[in-house]
DNA sequence: TTTTCATCTATGTAGACAGCATGTC
DNA sequence: CTACATAGATGAAAA
C-alpha cells in the first residue's frame, strides 16, 4: 500500500491501534465518510494525513490532481500542520497551501494538492466561487466537534453541508462527545470510538494532600508547604514531572502562577536558562507592562501563565520553555485546553465553574476533559495524572462525576439567527440557493434539520432572516417565476440614500406552492464576501447617513472618533471592553459632548472602545493605552486587528452606499493605514515602507524626514537614528519596493 | 512596635474566526 | 443581573 510506505519512509513503521481500526474499517475506500473520537495525542492527525496521502498520489505515487482539505480551528494550529505537512510530503511533490486570515500562501491555491485552512477561510473561500473546490475529493476536519460551539459551529455546519453536496470523503476526527451517533449518521460516516491512548492517564481528585485515582490506589502527598497546589506540583517536579494548571480567569492563573516558586528544585543550568527567558520576556515590548514584569518574574521561579492576554512571543516563549521542561508548571486559561499541543505530567483543573454571561457554570465536561487529557508526554511520563483539585469536600462528588460520567452531547447551532443571517446571504449570493425550493433543500440537509427532525421552527426562523436581508436591501425576493442571474443594482433617492423596501413579499418556505425566488444586489453580495455579519452592515449604513448629515460641522478627529464609534458598534467587534463604574461618568459626559444622547449599557462599552482606537492612532504609547483601558497587550492587538477589519468593511460599505466622495471616505482610506499601525496620518506616507512602523516612523518624522524620497536622500540620518542593520533594511527596500535604482553601496 | 492572623468588603469575571495584499518591534 | 473567588483593607491578637 503506496501510503504505508510513505509512512515508512517518514519513520512511521507501526501504526497505533485506532489508526489500525480505522484503516481496516476503510479509511482507503475514497468513497466512505468517517467519524473518529479518540483521545488527543493518540494519533489523530495521522489519520487525517493518510486519507490525504490516498487521494492525493496513486499507487505508484504519482499525483491524481485531486485536492484534499485540512481543517483546523485555530489559526496557529494551521501554521503548525502547514510546516508539519510541508516538512513531511513536499518531497514527494506535494505541494501544501496555507489559506488563514492572515495568510494566503503566495501562488493561487488551485495549485496546491493540500490546503490547510479554518472553518471560516474556507467558507469564505466558497463564497468567492474559487473554481478549484471542485478538485477537492477529501476534507479532513479537526475538532469536528466544535460544530456544537456556539459562536463558530454554524459555519462548520454550513460548510460541511457543502462539502457533503460536493461528495467529497468527509473525514472527522472528534474529541469525545456524547452523541457521536447523531453527528456519524448526519455525515453518513463510518463511527470510530476508541479509548486507546498512548499512555496511561490517571484520573483523580485531589483535596487537602490527598490524591485519590478513579482506578488506581490513592497517593498521601508530602506536605512541603501551607499551599495544597504548592505541594501537588513540587510532588511532580522531583519526580521530573510538568505541570499545567487550567484556571477559570486570566486574573486567577497569573494569581496561582505567583503562589509559588519552585527555585529550590532547579539546577544551576536551568536556573540561569530560566533568566534568560525572564530577561526575553521584558525586551518583547519596548516599556514592559505590568503583565510582562509578572511573568517575568514567575519564569525565574520555574512557572509561567498562559492567557489570551499575552502576546504571540510571549506565548511562544512560555510554550517552548515548556516543551523544554525548563518552565514546570503553566497555570492557564483555556488558551492550553485544546489544539495546540503542548503535553504534561500532571494536568490539574483548579476551576471547575466559570463566569459566563448567565453567571458562574459548570465548565462543560467535554472542556475538562480535554484538559485533563493532556496528562502523559508520550516516551517521557510512565503515565499520566488529570487531576481535579477541590477546595471544598462536598464538591468530592461532582468530581468524580465529571470524570467518570458521560460527556455532553453536541447540538447544531445553526438555530441562531446571526449564523443564519450570514449564511443565508452567502448562500444566495453565490447562486447556490435561488429559491425557496433550494433554500429549502438546503437547510433539510443540514445537522439541524437531522438532529430536530422537524424542519418547520427552522425555516420559519429563516424567513425572518429573509425578511431582514430583503428590508436592507442586501437582497430581493419575488413571487415571480423569471430566473435572473444579474447581480441587482441598488437604487437612491435624490439625497444618494439607499431606498429601503417598506413592504415585504410575502411568502411561505415551508408550503412547496410558494415559489419565491431570489437575488442578492451588489450590496449584498458585497457584505457577503467581506463576511461580516448583515445586521452590522445595517448598522454601518445607518450610522454612515447619520454621519454624513452631520460631517459638515465636524473637524477631522471628531469624524475619526464617530468612524470608530460606528465600528464598535457590530457584532464583530464583541466582546467590548468592560466600562468599571469608577469610569462611567466619565465615559457619559465625554459622550454628551460628542453629541451622543443613548447612554445604555452597551452604548458606553462601544464609547470607551472607541477611544481607545483613537488614542491608538494618536501614538499614545502603548503602555499608557494598556493602563488606561485596563487591557493586556494580547488583548490589545487583537481589538486592532477587529478593527482593521472593520474599518475596511465600513470603507467598502460606503463605496457602495455612494459616499466614496466624501470626506468620510477619504477618513476611512487614512483610518486604514492608521488602524494597522496605531499612527497620526502624518506618517502615513512613511508608514507604507516596509521595515518601517509606528515608532521608527515617529522617530524619522521627528529628524525631519517625511517622504520616501527623504529617506533615500538622508541615508546618513537613517544610519544614525536606527543604526547599520536596519538602515540597510529600510534603505534596501525603498529602491527595490518603488523600482528605482538603490543609489547607494554599503561597504 | 512589629508581625501574623482572622474577618470583612469591594471588585471583577475564557477564547479568538473573518477582508485584502504583503512583511512590525 | 447571575454567584462566587480573590485581593486588599481593617482590626485584633501574638511576638
Amino acid at each position: 500500500m503506496h501510503v504505508l510506505d510513505i509512512l515508512k519512509e517518514n519513520k512511521i513503521t507501526e501504526l497505533r491501534p485506532p489508526q489500525k481500526k480505522v484503516i481496516d474499517e476503510g479509511l482507503f475506500d475514497k468513497t466512505k465518510n468517517f467519524l473518529i473520537c479518540i483521545p488527543t495525542a493518540s494519533g489523530k492527525t495521522l489519520i487525517g494525513e493518510m486519507a490525504l496521502l490516498n487521494h492525493i498520489l496513486d499507487e505508484n505515487k504519482n499525483l491524481t490532481g485531486k485536492k484534499g482539505l485540512f481543517i483546523v480551528p485555530l489559526k496557529a494550529l494551521a501554521n503548525e500542520k502547514f510546516d508539519e505537512f510541508k516538512e513531511k510530503y513536499e518531497k514527494y511533490g506535494i505541494k501544501v497551501g496555507l489559506s488563514i486570515g492572515d495568510f494566503d500562501t503566495k501562488e493561487n491555491l488551485s495549485k496546491f494538492h493540500i490546503i490547510i485552512t479554518t472553518s471560516e477561510k474556507l467558507d469564505s473561500l466558497m463564497r468567492h466561487e474559487v473554481e478549484w473546490i471542485n478538485d477537492v475529493s477529501l476534507a479532513v476536519i479537526d475538532e469536528i466537534h466544535l460544530i456544537g460551539d456556539n459562536d463558530r459551529g454554524g459555519t462548520l455546519e454550513v460548510i460541511l453541508t457543502k462539502l457533503k453536496n460536493l461528495n467529497a470523503q468527509i473525514v472527522g476526527l472528534s474529541a469525545t462527545i456524547g452523541n457521536p451517533e447523531e453527528l456519524s449518521n448526519w455525515l453518513n460516516a463510518k463511527l470510530i470510538v476508541d479509548e486507546w491512548r498512548p499512555v496511561e492517564l490517571k484520573k483523580g481528585i485531589y483535596f487537602e494532600n490527598e490524591l485519590e485515582f478513579v482506578k488506581s490506589p490513592a497517593k498521601k502527598i508530602k506536605q512541603v508547604s501551607k499551599n495544597n497546589i504548592t505541594d501537588l506540583i513540587v510532588d511532580s517536579v522531583e519526580e521530573k514531572g510538568s505541570c499545567l494548571i487550567f484556571c477559570n480567569s486570566k486574573r486567577n492563573a497569573v494569581g496561582e502562577a505567583k503562589k509559588h516558586n519552585l527555585t529550590k528544585y532547579l539546577t544551576r543550568t536551568e536556573q540561569h536558562e530560566l533568566n534568560k527567558l525572564s530577561e526575553e520576556i521584558l525586551s518583547i515590548l519596548d516599556t514592559p507592562t505590568e503583565t510582562c514584569k509578572a511573568l517575568s518574574e514567575c519564569i525565574k521561579k520555574g512557572i509561567a501563565f498562559h492567557h489570551a492576554g499575552l502576546t504571540y512571543q510571549h506565548r511562544k516563549i512560555v510554550e517552548d520553555g515548556f516543551r523544554n521542561r525548563l518552565i514546570k508548571v503553566i497555570c492557564c486559561t483555556p488558551t492550553l485546553s485544546a489544539g495546540l499541543n503542548l503535553p504534561c505530567r500532571r494536568a490539574i483543573v483548579r476551576d471547575i465553574k466559570r463566569y459566563s454571561q448567565n453567571g458562574l457554570v459548570d465548565i462543560p465536561r467535554m472542556e475538562i476533559q480535554q484538559c485533563i487529557g493532556r496528562a502523559g508526554r508520550p516516551g517521557l511520563d510512565p503515565y499520566g495524572e488529570g487531576i481535579i483539585y477541590i477546595k471544598n469536600e462536598k464538591e468530592i462528588e461532582k468530581a468524580y462525576e465529571i470524570l467518570t460520567g458521560s460527556v455532553e452531547n453536541i447540538y447544531s447551532k445553526l438555530a441562531n439567527q446571526k449564523v443564519l443571517r450570514i449564511h443565508i446571504l452567502g448562500l444566495i449570493s453565490t447562486g447556490e440557493i435561488k429559491d425557496g425550493q433550494n433554500l429549502v433543500n438546503f437547510m433539510k440537509n443540514t445537522f439541524y434539520a437531522y438532529q430536530f427532525g422537524n424542519i418547520g421552527a427552522v425555516l420559519l426562523n429563516v424567513s425572518e432572516v429573509v425578511k431582514f436581508l430583503e428590508k436592507n436591501k442586501f437582497l430581493e425576493t419575488s413571487v415571480l417565476k423569471k430566473t435572473e442571474n444579474t447581480v441587482r443594482e441598488l437604487s437612491f433617492d435624490s439625497s444618494n440614500n439607499l431606498v429601503l423596501d417598506s413592504k415585504e413579499t410575502s411568502f411561505d418556505l415551508a408550503n412547496p406552492d410558494s415559489k419565491v425566488e431570489f437575488r442578492s444586489t451588489k450590496l449584498g453580495k458585497r457584505i457577503s464576501e467581506l463576511y461580516i455579519d448583515p445586521m452590522s452592515s445595517e448598522i454601518i449604513i445607518e450610522e454612515l447617513y447619520e454621519l454624513k448629515k452631520k460631517c459638515a460641522q465636524l473637524d477631522r478627529s471628531k469624524i475619526d472618533q464617530s468612524l470608530f464609534y460606528l465600528i464598535s458598534k457590530t457584532n464583530e467587534m464583541r466582546p467590548l471592553l468592560r466600562v468599571r463604574a469608577n469610569e462611567e461618568l466619565d465615559l457619559i459626559l465625554k459622550m454628551d459632548k460628542m453629541g451622543l444622547k443613548d447612554y445604555s449599557a452597551e452604548n458606553i462599552e462601544a464609547f470607551k472602545n472607541s477611544k481607545m482606537f483613537c488614542d491608538w492612532v494618536s501614538e499614545i504609547p502603548e503602555e499608557i493605552i494598556l493602563e488606561k483601558y485596563g487591557v493586556e497587550p494580547g488583548i490589545l492587538r487583537y481589538k486592532v486587528e477587529q478593527a482593521k477589519w472593520m474599518i475596511y468593511s465600513t470603507k467598502e460599505i460606503a463605496k457602495l452606499i455612494n459616499l466614496d466622495s466624501s470626506a468620510i471616505y477619504r477618513a476611512l482610506m487614512e483610518m486604514e493605514l492608521r488602524i494597522e499601525y496605531g499612527a497620526k496620518e502624518e506618517l502615513i506616507e512613511l508608514l507604507k515602507v516596509k521595515n518601517i512602523g509606528r515608532s521608527r516612523s515617529r522617530k524619522l518624522y521627528n529628524a525631519g524626514i517625511r517622504s520616501k524620497i527623504e529617506i533615500n536622500n538622508n541615508p546618513e540620518k537613517i544610519f544614525e537614528l536606527f543604526g547599520e542593520k536596519i538602515g540597510k533594511k529600510i534603505l534596501g527596500e525603498l529602491g527595490m519596493k518603488y523600482g528605482q535604482q538603490t543609489l547607494l553601496n554599503f561597504n
